[in-house]
DNA sequence: GTTTCTATTATCCAATCGGATAACACGCGG
DNA sequence: CCGCGTGTTATCCGATTGGATAATAGAAAC
């Protein structure tokens, strides 16, 4: 099996594998792709990098089951009940407000999906058409009508284009915890949970009526 | 004299200088400090990357006088009047739309300097530390002062911390630019001196009262 | 106990890298 | 016309990389 000379059943493997795609998510999303070494991931996950290729095959294939992992698990920690959606999609302000502090939190606790993603939005090659065509197009199809319903209802300011008003929405959340390093540089060592809510209360006094 | 066999002036030192800089700005932007080769910008240069080496020195040396020449195009393309400046630090809204417009053309026009920049605070080494005392902080000295007064007159909307507002703005205005692979991947081609127009009215239209 | 299969490690390889140095070209002062 | 110094290129080097393969270990089947 995985990773274990003593096997104590199949659980064992997927705690293994998921030491390894998180430490791939860690060195991928603070060195980029190319900076990163599949050596340096198989040494954070305490194991041999030939195993990487042995289970993964390609670093590229690695980066893919990374950022695979990723999303499945931001849709766990941010799967919407029902009822939340619906009220996204009626364009109410209590919904909106609820959402965007759990995408706050969730950015605060995971800034390496903001760091990965961003990464591989500039270098426009073959894992970014992957990434789009397997996550990204159906995050842009789930979020764009609450956005649109959010403008009808005036929670949200009427503008031309609901795409550009996604984007300024899901960065004003996102950028200040990818960028917690160079905050801390300027600043010094941040209460990062602190900043959560302060910077929730901010997206939602500066975005939302 | 540099790059040159024949000599016609300083100025040609100048123009090759800034070929390489230029160069090395698109490269290390999309592929990462770690991703990018002195060859690879030699070559996008065209020059040896031995003469890279010669003028410039190590590759973080060179990153860093791509990055100062960076900021130094960025002094010259957004300098403000002092009428401007002033107008802004009495929180009147027609400037903060004039500096959200003026800021949002800059970064259509310049993606590179949100993607270098991002993938530096993401990688907290040296190289950040020294852009942080360079450039950084002069900027976050700059422009807090105007949040603060932009909310002061109500303009911005108060909040706890001009820092997270500074942040939500600026990353608002830069995040599409510096993303346009992606969008592009999504949706295809796109006319972004159209965006620029749509983005600035939607950012002003979100952020300002 | 032996065989067999698979998980794991050790090793190897060609390519590329940053950096250093040797070789070269060539205008300029003598 | 001839060194001389500087700009430029060619070449070399050790380190690291992704990837491939050989060697090994160790549990399960028989």
């Amino acid at each position: 099996m995985l990773f274990q000379t003593i096997s104590t059943g199949a659980a064992d493997d997927k705690v293994q594998r998921d030491a390894v795609l998180s430490a791939a998510l860690t060195i991928f999303s603070l060195e980029g792709f190319a900076g990163a070494s599949v050596r340096q991931i198989a040494s954070l996950a305490n194991c041999n990098h030939a195993m990487i290729r042995y289970y993964f095959g390609t670093k590229d294939a690695l980066w893919k089951a990374a950022v695979e992992y990723l999303f499945e698990r931001e849709k766990n920690e941010m799967s919407m009940t029902d009822g939340l959606s619906d009220a996204l999609l009626r364009g109410e302000r209590s919904a909106a407000e609820t959402w965007i502090r759990r995408y706050v939190a969730y950015c605060r606790r995971h800034p390496e999906h903001a760091r990965i993603m961003v990464q591989a939005s500039i270098r426009n090659d073959e894992k970014l058409a992957w990434a789009a065509d397997e996550f990204i197009r159906r995050k842009h199809a789930q979020v764009l009508p609450y956005i649109e319903a959010l403008m009808k209802t005036g929670v949200l300011p009427a503008c031309q284009s609901a795409l550009n008003v996604g984007y300024i929405l899901v960065a004003a959340c996102q950028t200040m915890f990818m960028l917690a390093p160079e905050i801390e540089q300027l600043y010094g060592p941040q209460d990062l949970k602190m900043h959560e809510e302060r910077h929730a209360d901010a997206v939602v006094a500066l975005l939302l009526r």
